[in-house]
DNA sequence: AACTTTTACAACCGCATCATT
DNA sequence: AAATGATGCGGTTGTAAAAGT
């Protein structure tokens, strides 16, 4: 025995609504407020299913409902706060004032997430993935450019430390049980630890290096995603190292070969995003009127590179 | 200009969860 | 404690508009 239907669905109307269903509801609801929404077809005079109604309220009639484009803030917002909290879109929407669960998940769904694809980020688990890079690109950027220098195994030490850290978030019980083997992956060498070097956000404060053992995810902070065990601070720059020795490199846009299996790189960058900071990085990205913010977006995105080495052996690869 | 394909977003549907009886 | 009802959530679909051929 399955549950009764939210509505009896015969003779009730479906698809996009009318300027005059929606005068109704507004009408309706303002006066009486939001809620029994079973009830409320009926009283309002509408021929829908309640949960229609609902829908049609929390979506698009709302006075405070914010239309238009996603900001820059509003997607980099959503970008961390997916990688920390899922498709937990209600939840997301909960932190951007005036946007809805279904607006979050459509802008997503249409953007946010085709791009990361293009860049070469998992949107699911917001870490880089070799399988998703244009390897064409890859490998003509490599023939082309001297400069250009790819070293996979920096590659897949960055992607190995950052499945780490989202293995700890998501299953922390199963990521401290094989803690002691997930170490030794970056090197082999057991004297070795993968340790995460951090920045913390204030200038003043001393960089401080703790192992992936001691770092706690952050719920939904809005300034960063994990924290340091014996500091208040929450930080937006770490540094994976195998090698405790490894120096901290300064920039943190890029990711940088520093020595060995070491990445260093922001998660911002790690995140695919433009940096926090709404000024341009460079000039001629300041905003104008027409241009296509996508591409606005997609350039700043770029910030994800990669250096190639001398002497990868591309056939790892084919 | 006509047709096809792609994109963006509103709306629907089924299930989960919480509240009430 | 169980049954039922109300609401919320997230995945999916439908469709209009835009872009491409």
């Amino acid at each position: 025995m399955g549950r009764t239907p939210c509505c009896d669905k015969t003779g009730l109307k479906k698809g996009p609504w009318t300027p005059e269903e929606d005068l109704k509801l507004s009408n309706y609801v303002q006066i009486h407020g939001p809620g029994n929404w079973r009830t409320l077809p009926k009283k309002a005079g509408l021929e829908r299913c309640g949960k229609s109604c609902r829908l049609r309220w929390t979506n698009y009639l709302r006075p405070d409902i914010k239309r238009g484009r996603f900001s820059f803030e509003e997607e980099e917002t959503i970008i961390q706060l997916h990688s920390v909290l899922g498709n937990k879109w209600s939840a997301i929407a909960g932190r951007l004032p005036g946007r809805t669960d279904n607006e979050v998940k459509n802008y997503w769904n249409t953007h946010i997430r085709k791009r990361l694809l293009r860049n070469g980020i998992d949107p699911v688990t917001h870490a880089p993935r070799l399988d998703f890079l244009d390897l064409s690109s890859f490998l003509s950027s490599a023939l082309c450019s001297s400069q250009s220098l790819v070293n996979a195994s920096n590659l897949l030490g960055l992607g190995l430390a950052t499945t780490l850290l989202s293995l700890k978030q998501e299953n922390p019980e199963i990521f401290l049980q094989h803690l002691p083997q997930n170490q030794q992956l970056c090197n082999n060498s057991q004297e070795n630890q993968l340790q995460v070097q951090v920045q913390p956000s204030t200038s003043a404060t001393v960089p401080c290096t703790y192992t992936l053992s001691q770092m706690e995810p952050i719920e939904a902070s809005g300034e960063g995603f994990f924290c340091c065990p014996n500091a208040q601070e929450t930080f937006d720059h770490v540094q994976f190292s195998a090698n405790p020795t490894v120096p901290v490199a300064s920039e943190n846009s890029n990711i940088r070969s520093v020595d060995g299996c070491s990445q260093n790189f922001s998660l911002d960058s790690l995140r695919s995003t433009p940096v926090s900071s709404p000024t341009p990085l460079n000039s001629s990205s300041t905003f104008i009127n027409g241009s296509s913010l996508d591409d606005e977006r997609e350039s700043f995105s770029s910030l994800l590179k990669f250096e190639i080495p001398d002497g990868l052996d591309f056939s790892e690869f084919l």
